[in-house]
RNA sequence: GCGGGUGUGGCGGAAUUGGCAGACGCGCUAGAUUUAGGAUCUAGUGUUUUCCAACGUGGGGGUUCGAGUCCCUUCACCCGCACCA
């Protein structure tokens, strides 16, 4: 008979939770080990099967790091703010704490079901009034610190609706919802200055044993550039300049026109009468295009000539200044000096618009395109006959001694815009008061909850849902009796992912964010699994809090993530993203009620690498079932006792107690470097084995059982019972094997002529290089087809092979 | 365009200090069992070929006694970024 998954997961799910097997002892004096999922939201469509694959992968090592002796902290909770719970909210009338407790609920259900070896007693909730007081707190810290602070910037203002979008939420300059127009408007926004911490986030990616590709995708956010900042005059303004950034200061002497992006504050200053109206018409152009199109039009350049004209320091020249949108104005300082001579895109546009191109690095034809590389300077005055990297430091040098240059760094990353104009999410603790000052909620009056309100449209003026709660924003000062009014703005989503990781070691604390003594046990995170789709924003934004805690000397780590994976996408049974609308979604609830919570564990885990994209298949979560099956028949008779099979003086063979010891070794190795798909393999081969033979010995019944359970642990335990444990499987040791029942007295040789295999010899281990070459020579079948040939080489190794070459 | 990755049987995938390609699973074939089917157990299963054998890791080239693995080149697909001066 089968074994029952609906009975058996049930009874020990219920067991683990009645013991608390899973609850981290902080007093221990194990060594630790902290595995960290990806914080979840708790979306309304419940889990889909790309949750358990990552969630299984962190329950096998955190279940396998338990049974070698690790005081394992594996935690979950939920970051439940956040703009669907909002929208819906607004959809029906709702209030979206309610909603997100039912999906709270929901998804709790789900990954219960799944059997996961969390510690419950952790779960944190970001919009919990006792969890979103330290995010506050940690604002307040960032803001004493200057890394907060109010700019203006433009924002996705769709007026119609009376709201600001968050990018996502706008497709094709539309808003998603409505299809209605949106605009970039300007409005006052708090933002947190990452970019002081670009070059640590940048060098500190080094140390971390991260994939490669997500560490290259944070340098490439990041985007550091070495070059310098010019200053350029403006012929007649005495008092302005242009400043630029370059990463080629040496070409210079090749700078024969300037573009400034079209929203440069200085272009109305500058702008002759006569050209008023084409850089007036051209500037209406480029505001009426979105980002999308503005850098998808990108193919031709365009521009607008200002009539103004700016002098190159380095001689004195006057050259034209232009605007065009191929300059960023959020970039640099939002200004080029361009050299078409040694710039593709300056080439591009210079020969549009017919400005001089003068060569002053030789190695190109400036005929046909830019020339970028190196080479040799020409028509460069005191660069000539020097090379690049000279000629930059040269030039800088200069530019330093007149006084209209320096050498700069400038960085990709932008400062993160850090509000948003929505109700459900933490409000930002700062009081505007009426004198124009600005002044933080007090860390005794923390958390500053979110009001209860019945209304959550917006607000229409641009501000949060939160301004219409007049009650709510006013504020008097209780000594001086000034008012003031409470931001109304809250913060993204982002913001209590980024430091939860840190509320898991001491979730309940009422004085700190976290006891300093545990968090020096506990961090940093070993293992932390989760989505690509985090590459950057999560990942860079959590470091950045870290780094800033660190400095405040609140964590005791420089970064939070040591180790990180990223699950592979599961892919639907035609190989294509599983998605509603293709109708290829495989729903878990399903699954752990067909075939049970340790078949789909198991077949994710089987499916393939850990990192790969992998298409589900129906047969292959059959056979993955199939197995189990076989495993309980194993060992489990039909009246539910354990089988005959299992005795405690059972006498093998050498060969299976071969593939016992070699599945130890294998499996404990492979889900160490979490391959599990190989280590599963072999347990499927141990049983294959195993249905061989007449009788098997106890301790290797253990043994397999106790492999396979960090896996499939519900069925391991039920069978880890009927062996005669009273204890869970989990507070067992982790087998372990004996180097010397795999040892080989015999190997397979094999005996190549030119490279092609003609012959197998059986020889003891360790047989030396010369005797496997007269074995090979005076084998029959080698003399055969040497014959008439002379022997030109011979290469032998040991334990290995012989090639012999022969012509 | 730039950066990163992938490419192996009918399918998912194994194999990395360069040393027996295809572990394991799915599918398929045969046998046993069964009234039958399903399930189960056992064996087989890269391609071509009567055999000997030859061919075979996206394509082409190279290094080497020996290449899925290293180098060059090229193609296809996936992911990320996208005028970043």
């Amino acid at each position: 008979m089968a074994f029952d998954h609906r009975k058996i997961e049930a009874k020990w799910q219920k067991y683990w939770d009645d013991h608390q097997t899973f609850k981290t002892d902080d007093e221990s004096d194990k060594p630790k080990y902290y595995v960290l999922d990806m914080f979840p939201y708790p979306s309304g469509k419940g889990l889909h099967v790309g949750h358990p694959e990552g969630y299984t992968a962190t329950d096998i090592m955190a279940r396998m790091k338990r049974m070698k002796g690790f005081e394992v902290l594996h935690p979950i909770g939920w970051d439940a703010f956040g703009l669907p719970a909002e929208q819906y909210a607004l959809d029906t009338g709702h209030d979206p704490a309610v909603f997100t407790e039912q999906n709270i609920a929901t998804f709790k259900r789900q990954i219960k079901s799944l059997g996961f070896s969390y510690d419950w007693n952790r779960e944190i909730n970001t919009t919990d009034p006792e969890y979103y007081k330290w995010t506050q707190w940690i604002f307040l810290q960032l803001y004493k610190k200057g890394l907060a602070y109010i700019a203006e910037v433009p924002v996705n203002w769709c007026p119609a609706l009376g709201t600001v979008l968050a990018n996502e939420e706008v497709i094709d300059g539309k808003s998603e919802r409505g299809g209605h127009p949106v605009i970039r408007k300007p409005m006052r926004q708090w933002m947190l200055k990452i970019t002081a911490y670009a070059d640590r986030l940048l060098d500190d990616l080094e140390e971390l044993d991260w994939p490669d590709s997500i560490k290259e995708m944070q340098r490439n956010w990041i985007g550091r550039s070495e070059g310098a900042e010019v200053q350029f005059a403006i012929d007649g303004f005495k008092n302005e300049t242009v400043t630029v950034f370059t990463t080629r200061p040496d070409t210079l002497f090749g700078a024969t026109y300037m573009v400034l992006a079209p929203e440069h504050k200085l272009i109305d200053e500058i702008v002759t009468p006569e050209q008023k109206q084409v850089i007036d018409l051209y500037r209406a152009e480029v505001a009426a295009k979105s980002d999308l199109e503005r850098t998808d039009l990108a193919k031709t350049k365009t521009g607008a000539f200002t009539g103004a004209y700016a002098i190159n320091p380095v001689n004195g020249k006057k050259i034209p200044i232009w605007i065009a949108d191929y300059v960023l104005i959020t970039y640099g300082f939002g200004a080029i000096m361009a050299v078409p001579g040694h710039d593709e895109r300056d080439y591009e546009f210079a020969t549009k618009f017919h400005l001089p191109i003068i060569e002053v690095v030789a190695g190109g034809d400036l005929s046909k395109e830019a020339y970028t590389g190196d080479g040799k300077h020409v028509h460069s005055d005191f660069l000539d006959g020097l090379g690049k990297k000279e000629a930059i430091a040269k030039m800088i040098d200069w530019l330093v001694d007149h006084g209209v240059g320096r050498r700069k760094i400038t960085y990709r990353l932008r400062d993160w815009l850090f509000s948003r104009q929505r109700y459900w999410g933490e409000p930002i603790p700062i009081i505007h008061m009426e004198d124009g000052s600005l002044r933080a909620v007090p860390d005794e009056e923390l958390p500053l909850r979110l009001p209860k309100t019945k209304n959550i449209k917006p607000s229409g003026t641009g501000e949060s849902p939160l301004a219409n709660d007049t009650e709510w924003i006013r504020f008097i000062d209780p000594e001086t009796g000034m008012k003031g009014r409470r931001e109304t703005n809250t913060m993204p989503q982002w913001a209590g992912s980024s430091w939860y990781f840190l509320r898991y070691i001491d979730p309940r604390n009422k004085e700190k964010l976290a006891d300093p003594e545990k968090l020096k046990r506990w961090m940093s995170v070993d293992l932390y699994v989760g989505g690509a789709e985090h590459a950057v924003l999560h990942l860079l934004y959590a470091r950045f809090w870290h780094k800033a805690l660190f400095d405040l000397g609140v964590v005791p780590t420089k970064e939070p993530f040591q180790k990180l994976v990223n699950q592979g996408m599961i892919l639907g049974t035609n190989h294509e993203k599983m998605s509603k609308s293709k109708g290829n979604v495989i729903n878990p609830d399903d699954i752990v009620a067909s075939h049970g919570a340790d078949t789909l564990r198991l077949y994710e885990m089987f499916m393939g690498p850990i990192d790969a994209a992998k298409p589900w298949s129906e047969k292959g979560i059959e056979g993955s079932r199939r197995f189990l099956d076989r495993v309980w028949r194993l060992f489990v008779t039909s009246e539910h006792r354990l089988s005959h099979v299992v005795a405690r003086d059972a006498k093998v063979s050498e060969a299976f107690e071969k593939v016992y010891h070699q599945t130890v070794k294998k499996v404990s190795e492979d889900f160490e470097i979490m391959h599990f798909n190989t280590g599963i393999a072999q347990l499927m081969t141990f049983i294959n084995e195993a249905y061989k033979q007449e009788k098997i010995p106890v301790y290797m019944a253990e043994g397999f059982i106790q492999l396979l359970s960090p896996v499939a642990p519900h069925i391991c335990e039920e069978i880890w019972s009927l062996i005669g444990h009273d204890q869970s499987i989990e507070k067992s040791t982790w087998p372990t094997y004996d180097d010397e029942k795999l040892v080989e007295e015999q190997v397979e040789i094999i005996v190549q002529v030119n490279g092609k295999i003609r012959a197998r010899l059986q020889v003891d281990k360790g047989t030396s290089k010369q005797e496997l070459q007269n074995k090979a020579m005076i084998n029959d079948r080698i003399q055969d087809i040497l014959k008439g040939k002379s022997v030109k080489k011979v290469i032998a190794v040991p334990d290995k092979l012989v090639n012999i070459v022969a012509k």
